[in-house]
DNA sequence: CGTCATGTTAAGGA
DNA sequence: TTCCTTAACATGAC
């Protein structure tokens, strides 16, 4: 589900319901997402503490917490799978499919479900440090900057963008959306992209992340990926909801239908692994 | 049976 | 050392 409007929807959504929610018990049903923590450890860091306020970082969720003996914060990554809701503590909460960990408070749970389990819950910040500028942040995230970064590298700049260190928060479906904008092709060299052209990236990097964060904050949600809200986070393959999302994209997901802009059919390649939608009209090597 | 899926990262080569 | 590429992780849908 996340890519930084994800995640950053999300995060506004719980700041808003999460505030004062006390911890006062832990089940962790899928040891490997507190990796490398042991489970005993996880749950001594976190238990009895109070949610004070989330932060986003990229595609991590940031869980101030107070009243306990470390002051670092939670930090979750949702990897492809994951989703975080509230349910109320009557509920048969533990009998959710696939519900990985849960927090029980006072009266209502904070459920985690990840069924293909490639999400994180830790306290380890290193990955947050060697993070890349939030590109929302128009001081540290500029043309400049691009042009930093792109300089002498001859990866492909769909890869450098996905890459976190560079860029924090693209992933797979936006930065097909960004490409497209720009009239880059997904394999052209970073290195070999001009000074206007790096202008004309920077804001379609903007324009498409505001643009669906703006979508996600002003819609019906789905957070528990149950099919019954708008289907905003939950991106399968069939399905109402589904179409309904994918009709917001201007080449993901959309093999062999025109163009919004030439009406050519777009084409799917596979770069580093990952299904790559482009219009070989507008986006030229 | 095979292919594909919103992500990260360890490992290896140049 | 830096840069770049590839495979692996786990589960379900089609």
């Amino acid at each position: 589900m996340p890519e930084l409007p994800e995640v950053e929807t999300l995060r506004q959504h719980l700041d808003g319901v999460a505030r004062g929610f006390r911890v006062q018990k832990i089940l962790v049903n899928k040891p490997r997402i507190v990796r490398p923590e042991s489970v005993t450890a996880f749950k001594r860091l976190l238990g009895g503490q109070t949610i004070h306020h989330i932060d986003r970082r990229g595609k991590f969720l940031m869980v101030h917490l107070n009243g306990g003996s470390p002051f670092k914060p939670l930090i979750i990554h949702l990897g492809m799978s994951g989703r975080l809701f509230f349910r109320d503590r009557s509920d048969a909460f533990q009998d959710i499919p696939h519900l990985a960990v849960a927090l029980e408070g006072d009266d209502r749970v904070l459920c985690y479900v990840d069924v293909r389990g490639f999400g994180r819950w830790t306290f380890d910040v290193s990955s947050l440090e060697r993070m890349g500028p939030e590109p929302l942040d128009p001081d540290t995230f500029h043309p400049e900057y691009l042009q930093q970064i792109c300089r002498d590298r001859s990866v492909k700049i769909k890869d450098l963008l996905m890459h976190q260190e560079r860029v924090a928060g693209l992933g797979n479906i936006y930065v097909n959306e960004v490409l497209f904008l720009s009239r880059l092709h997904p394999m052209r060299p970073a290195g070999t992209i001009p000074k206007p052209g790096l202008v004309v990236l920077c804001q379609a990097i903007r324009k498409t992340l505001t643009e669906a964060v703006r979508l996600g904050t002003s819609s019906d949600l789905d957070f528990e990926g149950t099919g019954r809200g708008d289907g905003f986070f939950y991106f399968g393959r069939s399905g109402q909801a589904d179409r309904e999302v994918k009709e917001r994209f201007r080449v993901y997901g959309r093999e062999g239908q025109p163009c919004p802009a030439c009406d050519t059919p777009i084409l799917r390649m596979m770069i580093s692994q990952r299904g790559t939608y482009y219009c070989p009209t507008c986006q030229t090597l």
